[in-house]
RNA sequence: GCCCAUAUAGCUCAGUCGGUAGAGCACUUCCUUGGUAAGGAAGAGGUCUCCGGUUCAAAUCCGGAUAUGGGCUCCA
């Protein structure tokens, strides 16, 4: 007699053991007809599910997330029925969900097609249309590694021959096809409304890239067809705010065959990034961060210390002189401990903070570049602190503080955080480990932060704390960092006299806020839609007369303006006024200032917004401190 | 690096079956002095990414290289 409770506490009694539809039947018609899943006991279960005792149940629409993700799951499958249907030769591997959609990887005798890819869609669309029943069926591992070798799967074979022995395996059959699944999976395919294959790409076996490649198809799927709809606009959105795409209307830089993976920046694009850094350098200077500068070419000697040499090669840029190895640097550290290494510290000199905008070069794999986000040719907002042991959980903590200023200003306030613990190759003894990662966490905690921790995922050389900024379509950006350091220092010979007299090395925090330079001015022209706020603006005012009448108190204007520190753009050319503020709103100035014989007669000028809001006139005094304040108050206006 | 796709004017893109290249915007010149998102006219602009092959003939077909895009892998 299974008494079932639902997610709002109610109770209903069975007479005898009942599957999850007929609980969801006996609820509703409409809630049966929707449900794609359930819950028992909070586990994802088919509706198929026979409920023999006492349970909690809830029953999955596609209204629920989880319900969603049963669709896409499925939908999954629907891509390999439709693909075994088309081309019985390919072979499945894994199909599973992903953000928005899913895949499923194939190993096929010859690549799909943009041709391929819509046939497969136009297949699967018919067998949804046919409202296969999805059976769940069970086979023990042996038996079922013998059916799928039966089939020809030996990838399915393989994946099952990882099962520990002895174990019973779930498949579920649609029409001709079977798979091997953990579920659940929608009843039928009917249930799958909204779909759309989306792209071809190649995928390695396992993860492996010594494995062989296969083919991976990927689709998103969705409750409703508004839901695809939505969504498909959404990938627009975003792609109108394409880094790439928007550097080309606005001017800010460009990528050439001569030099992949390294950015030409113009005028507009470097002004952006000199106010970027200039905002940096104050933040280090108001912080108790010294800037310094290091070399680019260092001899192969320095890196063989640092290690690089053994491990890092493949990624440095080499070159040789006078018959001496020289390689472009792939970071700062190295360069910085000499800094710190020139005359003897105290540890009355603790903690030191040495900063540099670093230039550095790695060799990235070809196939990894994209845009400004990952070059080859990037500069860090590099800071090393050299301190002691008990300093770290301090510097730890002011730097979370800063970091969350800094984001801020910038426009972002959604920060995520992830700890990294220990790995299992490591330098260091457990005690120090122990100590830093305490001091890490209570850092942290004492914040009240919330973070992910991640056991195992810490560098050899010591624990870290990532940071990564949300934009505004929500997607994750990795930027910030602090990791400790307890294995550098000793193996470049950095010492301090401690207070007993004794040498010791100095831990060594490596810390960055933006990261890469290059790639948070990509973050930033991506989250403002190259409609930055006006304290980054390349151009933040653009002076534009009505006629030539007007060409000599417009550049007074201008002139006066320039020399309060704006950036002043004069637009005199014999066009209409019309044409003008077109062109100036379209290339993004936030304010476009303009003056005809009315405004030069009162003195005044007349402001206008990029977005088309006429804000009257003012006195150019008032103009400027206006301006003048809104850059010092740095307003996001995204 | 691996898989797939792409490469035509400064930009965005057409170019059918292989027959000497086209639009819009931008640019230049002239006319227009116009009050809040495109005034008019004329002109100039191309080694069709590069190297090779097939062909009487290649932007177009084939091979290779490079770069770019989307993935995979990588990111101590």
């Amino acid at each position: 007699m299974p008494v079932v409770t639902l997610p709002d506490g109610s109770k209903r009694e069975f007479d005898s053991a009942v599957t999850l539809r007929q609980v969801a039947e006996s609820i509703g018609a409409g809630l049966a007809r929707a449900a794609v899943a359930g819950k028992v006991g909070g586990h994802l279960v088919d509706l198929s599910f026979l409920l023999e005792s006492d349970a909690d149940v809830a029953i999955v629409t596609p209204r629920d997330n989880e319900g969603v993700e049963v669709i896409r799951h499925s939908a999954a499958h629907l891509l390999a029925q439709a693909v075994k249907s088309l081309y019985p030769n390919a072979q499945v591997t894994i199909g599973p969900v992903v953000d928005d959609g899913f895949y499923y990887d194939f190993a096929f005798e010859r690549p799909f097609t943009p041709d391929d890819l819509q046939l497969i869609e136009k297949k699967m669309e018919e067998l949804a249309a046919q409202g296969m029943e999805v059976k769940r069926s069970e086979l023990p591992r042996n038996e079922a590694i013998a059916f799928f070798r039966g089939l020809g799967e030996s990838y399915k074979a393989e994946i099952i021959a990882s099962i520990p022995e002895g174990e019973t395996l779930s498949l579920y059959t649609q029409g001709e096809f079977t798979d091997l699944c953990r579920g659940p999976h929608v009843p039928d395919t009917g249930k799958l409304k909204a779909f759309k294959l989306m792209k071809i790409a190649g995928s390695y076996w396992r993860g492996d890239s010594n494995n062989v490649m296969l083919q991976r198809i990927y689709g998103t799927a969705w409750a409703e067809k508004k839901d695809l709809k939505e969504y498909l606009h959404r990938l627009e959105e975003a792609e109108k705010r394409d880094h790439r795409k928007i550097a080309k209307t606005l001017n800010l830089f460009h990528l050439q065959e001569e030099a992949p993976g390294m950015v030409f920046w113009h005028p507009a694009g470097w002004s952006l990034w000199q106010t970027v850094e200039q905002y940096m350098r104050e933040v280090f200077r108001d912080n108790g961060y010294q800037e310094i500068k290091t070399p680019l070419l260092v001899g192969r000697s320095l890196w063989e210390k640092s290690g690089h040499w053994d491990k890092f090669q493949d990624q440095m840029f080499t070159t040789a002189s006078e018959e001496r190895d020289f390689a472009i640097k792939p970071m700062n550290c190295p360069c910085h401990i000499q800094v710190y290494n020139q005359g003897l510290k105290s540890y009355r000199d603790l903690p030191l903070r040495l900063a540099e905008f670093g230039s550095c070069h790695r060799n990235e794999l070809s196939g990894v570049l994209h845009g400004i986000m990952r070059v080859r040719g990037f500069t860090q907002d590099d800071a090393h602190i050299f301190c002691t042991e008990e300093q770290v959980q301090a510097e730890v903590s002011d730097f979370i503080d800063l970091l969350h200023r800094v984001y801020a200003d910038f426009g972002f306030n959604q920060v995520l955080v992830k700890l990294s613990t220990r790995p299992v190759v490591r330098v260091g003894s457990d005690e120090v480990w122990d100590k830093a990662e305490a001091a890490l966490q209570m850092a942290l905690d004492s914040k009240g932060l919330a973070f992910d921790l991640q056991p195992g995922e810490g560098a050899f050389y010591g624990p870290k704390i990532e940071f990564s900024l949300q934009d505004c379509l929500n997607r994750v950006w990795q930027c910030g960092t602090i990791q400790v350091d307890f294995s550098m220092p000793e193996r470049l010979g950095a010492v301090y006299v401690a207070e007993s007299g004794a040498k010791l090395a100095p831990v060594m925090l490596h810390r960055a806020i933006l990261g890469s330079m290059e790639r948070f001015i990509g973050i930033l022209i991506e989250h403002y839609a190259g409609y930055f706020p006006l304290w980054l603006a390349p151009i933040q005012v653009a002076v534009i007369n009505i006629t030539d009448r007007q060409a000599e108190y417009a550049q007074g204007i201008a002139k006066e303006l320039s020399s309060k520190g704006l950036r002043v753009k004069t637009d005199l050319r014999n066009e209409k006024i019309g044409f003008k503020i077109r062109e100036h709103s379209m290339h993004r100035v936030p304010y476009l200032l303009i003056v005809g014989d009315k405004e030069v007669e009162a003195q005044t000028v007349t402001l206008r917004t990029q977005n088309g809001t006429d804000l009257g006139s003012f006195s150019l005094s008032d103009a400027e401190q206006k301006l003048v304040d809104e850059i010092a108050r740095r307003v996001a206006n995204a």
